[in-house]
Order: C-alpha cells, then structure tokens, then sequence
DNA sequence: AGTATCCTGGAA
DNA sequence: TTCCAGGATACT
C-alpha cells in the first residue's frame, strides 16, 4: 500500500531524523537485507531520497542504501527530535524491536532507526553510489508523477497499449508512484473506467485522468499518506488518507456523485472499486 | 492477460 | 479454517 505518498511522507522524516547523524553501529538480523557493518558504521547519513516507491539513504562515504517497503515494511525511528510522544499503535506489529524487526541502525546523538517488516516483503540493499541509478530496481523506474513525467508522455504511453488502464497506471516500468488506492482514486475522479483499454482513451480523458492523478496524489501527500494496512511513519504516527478515499475500500457504499452502490472486481489480481454509472 | 509467489495477521 | 490484503516479479 505504500505508493507515492506514503513513502515520501516517510522520505519527510527520515530527512528531519537521520540527516547529518552518524550511524554507530548497525544490527540485521536476517540475511536478506544485506547491510554490512563495515561499509556503514562510522558514516555519516547525507540524505534521503525517493525514487517512485523507493527509497534512498545516502552515506558520506560512497555507499547508499536503497530500500523498498513493499507493503509491510516499516522504518521506525526512536529519538530525539520527535516533536510529539511516538504512538506506536498496533500497526507497528510485534513492536520495536521485537520479532519482526529485521535490522537496527543506532545512531549517534541518542536516535535509533528499526526496520520493521512482518511480511518481509520489502528489502534493503547497500549499492554503490555510482550505481544507485543502475540498481535494480531504480533503472526500471519509468518517469514519476509530480516529477518528471509530464501529460505528452503520459499520452503516448497511454496510446501505446491496450492493458486495462488501471493496470497500466500501476505499472511502475511505465509511470512510476501509483499504486492500487490511488489508480482507483483517480479513475473514478476523471470518471473513467479501471477496464478500459489504455489506448481507447481519447485526449480529453487523458487529460482528465492526468490531472486526476497529480490531484489524488497531492491529496494523499497533504493527508500525510493512507494508513490502510501496516503504514506508519517514521515517528510512529498515521495517516489519514483513508478516512478521504474517494472509491477505494468503499465497496457497496454509495458513489459520492451519484449514489449508485460502488462495486469491487479483481482486475490485474488487485481489488478495484469503481461506480459503474459515473465511470465509463 | 492472468496467476503463483514471497509472508503474516486479521477478518470472514 | 480458509481467505484476503497490496508491490513487484516470474512464469504460463
């Protein structure tokens, strides 16, 4: 569920927590993440970026470790600099630390950073700076929504394809950000069906649906992300996203347009919603 | 284009 | 006890 909002309001804090502190001492307790002492300890954090849904934490010598959330995965900071008593509420599962926290970054300066993940779904990788870009997973990135994709290029991959456009949107080869909360927002915002064709859209609902898409991901952004399932941010607190989606999650409720019940089919193996009247 | 896979916890 | 959740990849 993490999706472009989400991570950056993770991005957000882990900037304010980590920047310019030195990490003292580095734990992982599974083998997945391979994090090695040797190249961490004793370095500085100089920053931390977003790449879609990933994210990147640079060092001050010539590694940075790029991590994924996926959909469990979670970074929790204990420290200073917590403007507010931490919540910690039930979605940090198993607690921190505790069974589920697979890697421990203390820092200097009183602050400890824990990843947490029960699915372990998510990883982490120490990856030389010179080829962060070429990782994996960030070279297969396509351009990014409130970045550098802009509506000609949205267009000409849209006209490319035949997918159902709901598919589409999540394809993070393609466009990168959106995830399946926010592709079913902004369908239904742009009142467009999720199983249309990509390329049966005509210029109008590209349009549409761009600006659909910025609009939904802004809002998320603003409310601090979705807290559905595991997210939490860093200091431990929540979105409220949720609580504003416009059909995801909201099956058999009435269409906030035209109160005709909200239906849910699979779709590309993901649960969409959409209001079979509005979008077409 | 659809399905299994990774994995766990919570809901039905 | 079974099913479902969503991100991404591998396979059919």
């Amino acid at each position: 569920m993490p999706e472009l909002p989400e991570v950056e309001s993770i991005k957000i804090q882990l900037v304010k927590f980590l920047k310019n502190h030195t990490i003292l001492k580095v734990e992982v307790h599974n083998t997945k993440y391979n994090i090695t002492g040797r190249d961490v300890v004793g370095n500085k954090i100089t920053d931390v970026r977003r790449f879609g849904k990933a994210l990147v934490i640079d060092l001050s010598n010539d590694y940075s470790i790029v991590a994924h959330v996926k959909m469990t995965g979670q970074f929790i900071y204990k420290g200073p600099n917590l403007r507010t008593k931490p919540v910690y509420t039930k979605k940090v599962v198993g607690g921190v630390p505790g069974k589920h926290t697979h890697v421990i970054f203390t820092l200097d300066r009183g602050g400890t950073l824990y990843f947490n993940d029960y699915r372990r779904f998510g990883w982490m990788e120490l990856v030389q700076k010179s080829k962060v870009n070429s990782q994996n997973f960030i070279k297969k990135l396509g351009h990014e929504f409130l970045k550098d994709l802009g509506l000609a290029e949205f267009s000409e991959i849209l006209s490319k394809t035949k997918k159902p456009i709901k598919v589409l949107l999540m394809d993070q080869t393609k466009m990168a950000g959106v995830g399946n909360i926010y592709a079913n927002d902004a369908l239904w915002m742009a009142k467009i069906n999720p199983q249309r064709k990509a390329d049966s859209l005509g210029k109008k609902e590209q349009t549409a649906l761009f600006n659909a898409i910025e609009s939904v991901l802004k809002e998320g952004i603003k409310r601090g992300g979705a807290s559905e399932l595991a997210f939490v941010t860093p200091d431990g607190g929540e979105g409220e996203y949720q609580d504003f989606t416009l059909v995801y999650g909201r099956d058999g409720e009435p269409c906030k347009t035209c109160k005709t019940q909200i239906k849910k089919i699979k779709l590309g193996g993901r649960g969409t919603y959409f209001c079979s009247k509005c979008q077409r």
